[in-house]
RNA sequence: UCCUCGGUAGCUCAAUGGUAGAGCAUGCGGCUGUUAACCGCAGGGUUGUAGGUUCGAGUCCUACCCGGGGAGCCA
């Protein structure tokens, strides 16, 4: 140990001073005399370079011998290089190894999803994984200090819970002591007490659903936070999730260029995510949906497509036809290239045998439905920022909702479309405030009305008006990310088929 | 549960029904500024499992197992 070591994204301060760094060895390059050490210690990546003139033969045997993922002491002075990241690299004057690494499984070439996710304690150490977990940690701190700065408390909903707010089928069941018991879906109920003796509050924790879907939007155990307002209606629940996602975008874009930038992430889509996103009832999106211009969406994405295929195709067999006469790393190259090929090729296929059904789902889409993925995809491609739909049909949303006093038809629901196919991130809505109308409706849903006492409760008592939301934080990330799959979105995903590491 | 794509070296992938290959990783050698470094050499295989068709199966057929994506459901 060595106190006086500094973080790796502290350096470019530093520059000509003497420092101590002590982290993990990325990855390694040599020639004869020179090493290249790229060395990771949480904060960032340094590249340290021994020279075996200008340190001892420890240093030196160190450079050497040292495998990737051993973990090392380097000591030198910082000096400014444009050409690295984060513009400097350390001169070495001693390195010293902490322990050497056995074998590292995870090799800086590719790797398919599965192998990595096997190993998902030790990929967590690498590039891609460190900045969209730490975008996913930005986000989490601009959550808190978005509600803290408009008064709202925190609160914490019970993550063991006795019964189901709609329906056991997509619950986790536990034994809790011999009686039945089931994990939490939801801290809204719980939320809306919660709310009535502090005014605005929020929760978040972890939420889980049994529902078996395999899918990139997905997982059984997510975060989700759910901020819950006493005399707050519809409008007011949109404005502030509203304000809430521009927030959460801004300050990622402020703070997070790096993560970003080692993501490959387009950041002109988040600049246009700004006040006002387009609200449409869900009236307005059927009739969209079912539209020419829908339509015409549809066949000038499906032409893109079949233009992009052949194209691949194309450089394909050119890279055929050069690989024979090629020099090695050239083939790499090409190699490298054709997966990449091949993995374009089977998405722009999939989606496209997709099309026809999609252009069905939209065209035949029936009021009364509750709009599938496809649909929300659909709707988001009309607009460049995230969209708001509200007043569903009472039907498809939860009893607890408010119905529309100009429609009895319709409920006060209210849910956020992220752009770029990420669907719903945010759900919500103003609860209803009768007692007797909730009591019909527990009835009409087949649910037990005494689990639902304490919850009649909140109308009996100074019953008011009050709305809140829910925003799923694995899919928020990922959209910000631009991330292929939800699972890199959490440290340790939780999916169908995987509750290991 | 259904639809769809896949399973070949430690990893990522090639291979008209006809002798299973490449790159990376590993080991050895070379190189004074590398950026997934590069160059040379070497070792590394019961092609997911079980049947079937065939002179001959990684390739075709059947069943099963495992995984990816999608539908339903949802944040």
């Amino acid at each position: 140990m060595d106190r006086s070591a500094v973080p790796v994204d502290t350096l470019r301060a530093r520059i000509g001073a003497a420092v101590v760094v002590q982290g993990w060895l990325q990855n390694k390059r040599a020639s004869k005399d020179l090493y290249f050490l790229e060395v990771r210690d949480g904060s960032g990546l340094v590249q340290c370079v021994v020279s075996r003139h200008e340190v001892d033969d420890a240093s030196w045997s160190a450079a050497v011998r040292i495998t990737q993922e051993s973990a090392l002491t380097v000591r030198g002075t910082v000096v400014a290089n444009a050409r690295q990241i984060g513009g400097v690299e350390i001169q070495v004057s001693s390195a010293e190894i902490f322990s050497l690494a056995d074998e590292y499984p995870i090799s800086p070439k590719a790797h398919g999803v599965e192998f990595l996710m096997d190993r998902r304690h030790l990929w967590l150490r690498s590039r891609r994984p460190w900045a969209t977990l730490r975008v996913r940690n930005r986000v989490i701190m601009s959550i808190h200090e978005f509600y803290q700065e408009r008064g709202f408390v925190q609160m914490d909903a019970p993550i063991l819970t006795s019964s189901a707010v709609e329906g056991t089928s997509t619950l986790f069941g536990i034994d809790y002591f011999s009686t039945p018991a089931y994990l939490t879906q939801s801290g809204q109920l719980h939320g809306e007490a919660m709310a009535m003796a502090f005014g605005k509050i929020y929760t978040f924790g972890p939420t889980f659903r049994a529902e078996k879907s395999k899918t990139r939007r997905h997982l059984t155990e997510f975060w989700m936070m759910e901020p819950e307002m006493a005399f707050y209606d519809l409008d007011m629940n949109m404005d502030l999730a509203e304000d809430f996602i521009v927030r959460l975008v801004s300050d990622v874009l402020r703070d997070c260029q790096e993560e970003l930038k080692v993501l490959g992430r387009d950041t002109a889509p988040l600049s246009r995510v700004q006040k006002p996103f387009p609200r449409l009832t869900y009236e307005e999106a059927v009739d969209l949906l079912k539209s020419d211009a829908t339509r015409d969406l549809l066949h000038q994405r499906a032409k893109g497509l079949r233009e992009k295929l052949t194209a691949l195709s194309n450089e394909r067999m050119q890279i055929r036809q050069q690989y024979g006469q090629a020099k090695q790393w050239k083939r790499r190259r090409m190699d490298a290239r054709r997966i990449e090929i091949n993995r374009q090729q089977s998405a722009a296929e999939e989606e496209l045998r997709n099309i026809p059904g999609w252009e069905r789902s939209a065209r035949e889409f029936e009021w009364g439905s509750d709009f599938g993925g496809s649909d929300e995809t659909l709707l988001t491609w009309h607009f460049d920022r995230p969209i708001i739909i509200h007043r569903y049909p009472a039907p498809v949303k939860a009893f607890y909702m408010k119905r529309d006093p100009e429609d009895d038809r319709l409920a006060l629901g209210m849910d956020v479309l992220a752009p770029e196919g990420y669907g719903e991130i945010i759900g919500g809505g103003e609860r209803a405030t009768d007692l007797a109308f909730l009591q019909r409706q527990v009835d009409d849903h087949n649910l037990p009305r005494e689990a639902f006492e304490w919850y009649f409760d909140l109308r009996r008592y100074g019953s008011v008006p009050h709305a809140g939301f829910g925003l799923g934080l694995e899919r928020t990330v990922a959209w910000i990310c631009c991330l292929e799959h939800i699972r890199e979105a959490a440290p340790f995903p939780r999916t169908l088929g995987r509750l290991s590491p």
